[in-house]
DNA sequence: AAAAAGTGTGCAAACGTTCCCAAAAACGTC
DNA sequence: GACGTTTTTGGGAACGTTTGCACACTTTTT
């Protein structure tokens, strides 16, 4: 901001008293007067002095904001990760900044640099689609730069990881699809790259062998952009129809809704035939027709304890050797009728 | 971030410069000679040398950043005017910081109050459903922080403002109900501070008038949240009902959504027996049941000559005294089938 | 009564930049 | 080769903080 604020300086002249114990009192510290202090806070607060976090970062090296990298925040589960983040971090004095990928490597790559430039204290992030090649993050990790991952993670990286029970959650919706009679069951999910993609698809694997239903590879359809583009959507809709599946369980948010758009817009006839279950964080589902069954991920809370786990690294004495993985349990909501039903 | 990277100091002292010539290297300033650029490039370039943005902010007593303000990130009308700000501020080499006002106006003032100590070099802000008293913004304003209003913007301050064809978005939405043949047409509204409140309520009368239908007070419900409690939404469900409705023209996307989600909720048997016109710019809209039709808004675009203006405003040399109203138009999306098809 | 310990304050450096001002180098002109 | 002009470089202050150290003063200990 360019115009002018009172500064410590102003108030030590004013006083008649040194910058450094005008500092000390508004920070607090042990070796000051009460009587000091009281005056000093009574006057900066007549002036409505407010701390220069700007000159506060660059003497400290730390800046009190954390990045958060998701693929898109115009998607629920994301929105509500961020809402999560937010909670906790404001309560702790961080503020946070937001970057979207666009589920493009690329993109992730540049946004994690700037924010890194920008001197964050932490990053949290959700790898986009296209991620691959993490060697960048590990190159930040290694000069010094606390890193939680979230929701998508990679294997073989150290350090806190907060995601979902996508195992059971994929298991649970693939096993509701069956004992409402569904045979047929496609998969439909994100990229192979992603972690969420592989835990997904063993869920769905192993729902289908409790019930000794064979797993078909040409079921399993895979977007690589997660759906950013309709043709893709549209593309794997047309693949899969020909197999006539009698559902059909999608492994994300974006994909679920994009899937229905999908499927309404190409084959309006057969949509309401087909029963499907994904995963979404969409409070709108009960609005959707062809209605469907969801998973709902613990979005809110994945946020609250990446950035827990997030600020007791940054703000460690030490370095911290000791990872965790946290995994949260999904809830699977049901459709409140019997599949297909148009009247819903 | 706490690890060391390279400074302008260290590139100087292994060149043998000093900091103000490698400075001046870096910045490309006019007077430097070929030679000690390209030798100081070269260098930085080896040593991956980034610019302190916290240093250069102290210094420069600006920050690269500008605020936004937004009722919430969840919703698909900011969210796309978040994508078109970012499209632009990027471009520009600004940096955006989002915070969320969750409709409330002490959040707001807190957010407002936390970004501008932070230093942001502008404002991009829509008012909450709650505030009235913009009198803190005023006084951001009036010492320097350049302000843009989108959306919902306060009618007595003097700044550029971005809004919507809101009068006519209303008057088409309504126009479009009466001419499907409805005639008791409900609103569905937010709170009555709104800026958009009041030109909207004037399209959906203006529409009414010109079929000399009569406008009726009671058809009329507001609410003060925003939506952001459902009790909220069904409670002005259920006092509208009573009145028999056949169209309901709702003036926002949270509660477009929300009043579906309500409607089916308490009373499912007459959902679909009403017609509905909303302003959303959710892509969801095709999946609903019962469909609609929307009003949607150029959200990215309004991000997009917001920003521009906003930054106009902070690299304007002189202060700004002339203001720009920019207007932009609405899109009908009328449903594909008649009103309250359930087969859709 | 002197020494030791404790308390409150100020000085000055540092964080990494930018930029004003002056000094030095390079060049041309007579 | 002395001079002015132009181009290039360096010195150092400044942005607003925090903090190690030293100093002065008071209180306690011996």
């Amino acid at each position: 901001m360019r115009f002018e604020t009172s500064t410590i300086k102003d108030i030590a002249k004013a006083l008649g008293l040194s910058t450094s114990t005008v500092s000390r009192a508004l920070r607090d510290r042990y070796e000051i007067s009460e009587e000091t202090k009281k005056l000093v806070l009574a006057y900066a607060e007549k002036v409505n002095y407010r701390a220069n976090p700007i000159a506060r970062s660059l003497k400290e090296r730390r800046s009190y904001s954390i990045g958060i990298i998701v693929s898109e925040i115009a998607n629920n589960f994301f929105s509500q990760v961020i809402n999560g983040i937010e909670s906790i971090a404001y309560d702790r004095d961080y503020h946070v900044i937001i970057s979207q990928s666009h589920e493009s490597y690329k993109q992730e790559k540049l946004n994690v640099e700037h924010l890194a430039s920008r001197s964050i204290d932490g990053l949290l992030i959700a790898l986009s689609s296209e991620t691959q090649d993490i060697s960048y993050l590990r190159d930040l990790y290694a000069k010094g730069l606390p890193i939680v991952f979230f929701d998508r993670v990679p294997e073989d990286f150290e350090t806190h990881k907060v995601i979902a029970n996508n195992f059971k959650g994929a298991f649970d919706a693939t096993e509701h699809l069956i004992l409402s009679g569904k045979r047929v069951i496609a998969h439909l999910t994100n990229s192979e790259n992603l972690s969420i993609t592989k835990e997904r698809l063993k869920g769905y694997q192993a729902a289908l062998a409790k019930y000794h239903i064979e797993f078909k590879p040409e079921l399993v359809k895979y977007c690589q952009h997660g759906g950013m583009h309709s043709a893709e959507l549209e593309q794997a809709v047309k693949e899969l129809l020909p197999l006539k599946p009698d559902g059909i369980f999608i492994s994300s948010d974006r994909l679920t809704t994009g899937c229905i758009v999908a499927l309404k817009k190409t084959n309006p006839e057969v949509a309401h035939k087909i029963a499907i279950a994904g995963f979404t964080n969409s409070n709108l589902v009960e609005l959707f027709s062809p209605s469907l069954t969801s998973v709902k991920q613990p979005a809110f809370e994945m946020g609250q304890v990446a950035t827990e786990l997030l600020i007791s690294m940054i703000e460690a004495k030490r370095p911290v050797t000791e990872f965790e993985i946290k995994i949260l349990d999904t809830e699977l909501v049901k459709m409140q009728k019997n599949i297909g039903n148009r009247f819903l």
